[in-house]
DNA sequence: CTTATTTCAGATGAACTGAAATGC
DNA sequence: CGCATTTCAGTTTATCTGAAATAA
C-alpha cells in the first residue's frame, strides 16, 4: 500500500474546503443520477427556491463566478423546465427566475435523500457544532466577498 | 438592485461549502494568475510536498475523484516540471510522485501569498475557531467516505 | 484468474475571455 | 455617454465512462 508518508505541515484549509466539496459532490451526484440533474444544478435549483425574485447576474455575483457561467447553468435549468424566467417589469434588462412547478417536485422528491446526505456527512458533530460549521463557512466566504 | 427575498427554510451546508469553495477558488487564481498553474494543480501540488511517497491512484482515492481524473492532473504538473514520477521498485505498476526543485521553488515562492487568502478568510474567526472549522470540515469528509 | 495501476480515447460539465445587443 | 444585464462564440479545465496494457 505504501500510503504517502506524513511530514510536518501546516494544515491547508483550502485543501480541506475542497475536498470536502467533491465528497460532498461525489455522494450527490449518485443521489441525483436517475434525474440526470448535476450536483450544482441541484443546490441552484434549491437556492432559487429559498430565495425567490433572483436575476442570473445576481446569482452570479453571489457565488463568485461571472455572469456568463452562471448564464449557462441558469439556462439548462430553463431547457428542462425547471425553471422560468420573466422580465422585471420596473428594470427591463432583468430577467426574473422563477422555480416551476416541475423544479418544485422534483425538489421535494429528492428533499430527504440530499438531507441524508447532509445527516451523514455531519453524524459526527453535535448540533451546535454543525450550526458552528455553518456559520463559519459562511463567515469565510462573506471575508473573501468583501475585500478587494 | 431587487435581491432575493428570503423565504424562511433550512440552510444548506452542500451549498455553504461549495459557495466557499468558488470563493477560494477565485482569490487563488487571482494569486496564481502569473505562474499560470491553476488553483486545483497548487493545492495538489502543496498536498504533495507535504505528503510524499504517494502514487496517482492513491491520491484520486483521498480526492474522492477517479483515477483517471486525477491521472490528468498530474500528469499536467509533470508536463510543468513540477514534479517527477519513478517506478515503486517494491510494487513496479506504482509510480510515486515526488515534487521536484522547480515545483518546491514554486511553492515557497508562493507560500505566503497564498497563507495570506487563508488569513483573511479567517480574519472574523478566533485561533480556536479556525482550528475548529479544519477539524469539523475533516471529519465531515472523513464521514463521508466511510459510507457506503 | 483477478485485481491494481496506469494510460488512451472520447464525452460532458463548468468555468473562463471577448464581444455584441439592449435597456437604464 | 457609461453601466448593467443578457446573449453569442470560442476556449480551457475538470470531471466522467469505457477500454486496453502491464504487473502483482
Amino acid at each position: 500500500m505504501a500510503s504517502g508518508r506524513e511530514t510536518e505541515q501546516e494544515p491547508s484549509l483550502l485543501h480541506a474546503v475542497k475536498q470536502l466539496e467533491l465528497a460532498m459532490r461525489a455522494h450527490l451526484e449518485q443521489v441525483l443520477r436517475p434525474t440526470g440533474i448535476t450536483a450544482l444544478q441541484y443546490t441552484t435549483l434549491a437556492l432559487l427556491r429559498r430565495r425567490t425574485g433572483l436575476s442570473s447576474a445576481e446569482l452570479a455575483r453571489d457565488s463568485f463566478v461571472t455572469a456568463q457561467s452562471m448564464a449557462d447553468l441558469v439556462g439548462s435549468l430553463e431547457r428542462r423546465g425547471l425553471i422560468s424566467r420573466h422580465r422585471d417589469q420596473r428594470n427591463r434588462r432583468r430577467l426574473i427566475i422563477a422555480v416551476t412547478e416541475a423544479g418544485s417536485r422534483l425538489l421535494d422528491e429528492y428533499q430527504k435523500a440530499v438531507a441524508d446526505i447532509e445527516a451523514r456527512m455531519t453524524a459526527d458533530l453535535t448540533t451546535e457544532q454543525r450550526r458552528d460549521l455553518y456559520q463559519y463557512l459562511r463567515r469565510c466566504r462573506v471575508a473573501l466577498a468583501d475585500g478587494p
